[in-house]
DNA sequence: ATCCCAACTGAAAACGTTTACAGTAGTCGA
DNA sequence: TCGACTACTGTAAACGTTTTCAGTTGGGAT
C-alpha cells in the first residue's frame, strides 16, 4: 500500500505539501500531486492518523442484541446521522449482560470518540464503568444509577403506558392482566407503575396472579401468557409491556384459541412488523426508533465537537413521544 | 490517557518490558508492571498499535439496510463469530446504492482487516471496486461479476424454488402468479427462474401478466400484489421471492379481502417474524441467517490469519441449505 | 534597485506502540 | 574462579501521519 512518502516523491514534493494539500490548503504543485494519489491508488492510513490526531471518527454502539428489529432500527438511526459526519459506527451485543458489555467496551473504547449505548443493567457499576470510559456517553431507552450523568434520550413511557390505561378503561374493562419487563430498568418500571397506577386512580386493583413479570423476551411472553391461560383471572384486558414478549404472549394466546379482542382486548407497548396483519391486527403504543438513533447521535456528535472546549454543555435528556396506534385488538369487554 | 511510557516509569522499568509483559511474555517486574497498569487506568492506544502492526482487528460489514430483521440477523451472526477472536465489526447500510457502497468502503477500508458484504450491484464495477481493496472479501448472498475471485455464502436457492414449486404442484395447483426481486441479483434470478423452470417441466407455462417483477421491497410487494388483485389472472397459487415483497403482498391481499389459502395459496421465500401468527400462518422457504454470517465471519478470518503467507487457500464457496417449513397458506386449490 | 510581505515550502518532531538488536545479570558446571 | 549459557532488559528504529518552525520564493510598492 502506498504510503505518503511514495506520493511525496512521485510528485516531486515533500510530504507535507501532500499532507496539506489532502487538508484542503492551497499547494503550487496540487495538479502533480493529485495525480500521484490516483496513479498509485493512495489512501491515508487511517491509525497514522488516529494516533496523531487523537480522533478517530467512529462510535461505539452497544445494544442488547442487534438482531432485535427495534434495535436495528436504532442503529440504523445512529448510522444515518453519523454517516453525515464522516462517523463510522461499531456495533456490538451485549446479550443484556454486564460483564459482555464492560468487557466489549474495554476493546472497543480506544478505537472510538464516544459511545451510544442501552446498557444492559441500571446499576451503579455500571454507571461507574460508563463514567471511566472518559469519553461522551449517550444513554438510550434506559438509565444508570441515581444521577446517571450522561446524556439520555429516551421515549415517553409514562405517558404511552397511561394512554394505554386510558384506553382500555374507556372501552369499559375492569379486569385486567398484565405483563411487564423487568422492574430493573426503567422501561420495565415506569410502563408497569403507571399503567398500574392510572388503573389505581379509576379505583381498579389488579390481583397478583394477574401480573407477570419477567424478561423483555419473546420466550417469557410466552410462558407468562400461558400461566395466565392456565390459571384464570377473569381478566378481559392484557397490557404487555413491549412488543418481543407481546409475540410470545400472542403465540400462547392463539394456541390456546383465545380469540382477540371477543375474549380478550390486547394491548402492547412498542409497534412490531406486521402486527396490522394478525388475525386481530394489534392495537399498539408506537415509538420512533430511528428518531431515537438520531437524537442519540446528534447529542453525540455535539460532544465530541466539544471535546476540549473550557465550557461543557448541559447534559440533555431528550423525550420522544409515543403514539396510540389503534387497531382491532381491542374491544369492549363481552358482558357476561 | 496514560500511555506505556507513564505505566513504565511507574513501574520503573523500560516500555520494551511493559510492552512484552502485555503480550503476554516472562518479565521479572511483572508484578510492578501490572499494579502500574491499574493504578493508571493504563490502556493501549488502538491506533497506535494498529499503525504498528497494520492490524486493526475490525472487519467492515456493509449491508443493504441494516434495520432488515434478515440482515441484522446476518450482522448478529458475523459479530458472534468475529468477537470470540477479538475482532469487532464496523457496520454500514448501503441502501442498495453503489455510489453509497463504494463512498463507504473507501472510507472504511483503512481501518479494517476484512469486508464482508451483500453487495447492491452484481456488475463488473463492484467486483473491481472490491478487489482494489486488496483486502480479504466475502461476498453474501449475492455475487459479482462473472468470476467474483472472492469467497462466498449464500443459501440454495435453487432447491428452495424447486421445492416451493414442487410443493405447490402437489397440492394441484395448475394456474399460479409470481413476484419476484431484480433480475440483476442472483436471489432474485435463480429464485424466479427455478420456479419458472420447475413448473414449465410439469408442463405448465405462466403468462406474462402474472409475473410481476421489482425491488426487494415491502413497497413494490403491495404494489404487485395490488395490481395481480385489480387484473385477475385465475391464479390459484401465488410465489413471492422473498420475505419484505411478501409482508408488502399480505398487506394487499389482506386489505382487498381475498381469503388465504381459501382463494389463494400463499408461499414465500425467506421465513419472517410471526409468519406463524398471520390469519394464515404463512408457508415458507425459510434460511439460516445467523448461520451465514457464521460462515462468512469463518471465511474471513480464515483469510486474515493467512495474509502475507505465501500459499493461499482456494477461493471457497459455501451454500447453506434452506428448508420448506409448512404451515396453513397453501392448500389445494379451490374446484371450482 | 531595494525592501517587505504574502504565500508557500520542507525538515523534523511528535503521536504510542512493537520489536530487532545489543547488552547485562544470574546460574550452573567445571 | 572462571566461562558459557540462559533469561531477561533497555535503546532505538519503525509504522504513517500532522503540524510547528524556520526558511525560501516572487511580486508589488517604494
Amino acid at each position: 500500500m502506498a504510503n505518503i512518502h511514495d506520493v511525496a516523491k512521485l510528485a516531486g514534493v515533500s510530504i507535507a505539501s501532500v499532507s496539506r494539500m489532502l487538508a484542503g490548503e492551497n499547494v503550487r504543485s496540487a495538479e502533480a500531486i493529485r495525480r500521484a494519489i490516483k496513479d498509485l491508488g493512495y489512501r491515508p492510513n487511517a491509525s497514522a492518523r488516529g494516533l496523531r490526531l487523537g480522533k478517530h471518527h467512529s462510535i461505539a454502539v452497544i445494544v442488547p442484541d442487534i438482531s432485535n428489529p427495534y434495535f436495528a432500527a436504532l442503529v440504523r438511526g445512529i448510522e444515518e446521522r453519523a454517516m453525515t459526519q464522516g462517523f463510522r459506527i461499531i456495533v456490538a451485543s451485549s446479550d443484556e449482560q454486564f460483564s459482555a458489555e464492560s468487557e466489549l467496551l474495554g476493546n472497543l473504547i480506544d478505537a472510538v470518540d464516544a459511545v451510544a449505548i442501552v446498557p444492559a443493567e441500571e446499576g451503579d457499576r455500571t454507571r461507574r464503568m460508563l463514567a471511566d470510559l472518559n469519553k461522551p456517553v449517550v444513554l438510550i431507552d434506559r438509565t444508570v444509577g441515581d444521577e446517571p450523568g450522561f446524556d439520555l434520550v429516551h421515549v415517553d413511557n409514562a405517558s404511552g403506558a397511561k394512554a394505554a390505561a386510558d384506553y382500555l378503561l374507556s372501552l369499559g374493562h375492569q379486569s385486567f392482566g398484565i405483563i411487564s419487563g423487568r422492574q430493573d430498568t426503567v422501561p420495565g418500571r415506569v410502563r408497569h407503575r403507571v399503567f398500574l397506577k392510572t388503573l389505581a386512580d379509576a379505583g381498579i386493583h389488579v390481583p397478583a396472579e394477574a401480573i407477570k413479570i419477567g424478561e423483555f423476551s419473546r420466550d417469557f411472553g410466552r410462558r407468562a401468557a400461558q400461566e395466565l391461560i392456565d390459571n384464570p383471572t377473569g381478566m378481559t384486558a392484557l397490557f404487555v409491556g413491549n412488543n418481543t414478549m407481546a409475540q410470545g404472549a400472542l403465540l400462547s394466546l392463539h394456541a390456546a384459541g383465545v380469540s382477540i379482542p371477543g375474549q380478550l382486548s390486547f394491548l402492547c407497548f412498542d409497534d412490531f412488523d406486521l402486527a396490522e396483519l394478525l388475525q386481530a391486527p394489534v392495537t399498539v403504543i408506537s415509538r420512533p426508533a430511528i428518531a431515537e438513533g438520531h437524537a442519540a447521535a446528534d447529542l453525540l456528535l455535539q460532544r465530541i465537537e466539544q471535546i476540549g472546549s473550557p465550557t461543557q454543555l448541559p447534559l440533555e435528556h431528550k423525550v420522544l413521544p409515543v403514539s396510540l396506534t389503534i387497531r382491532q385488538s381491542c374491544s369492549a369487554p363481552a358482558s357476561d
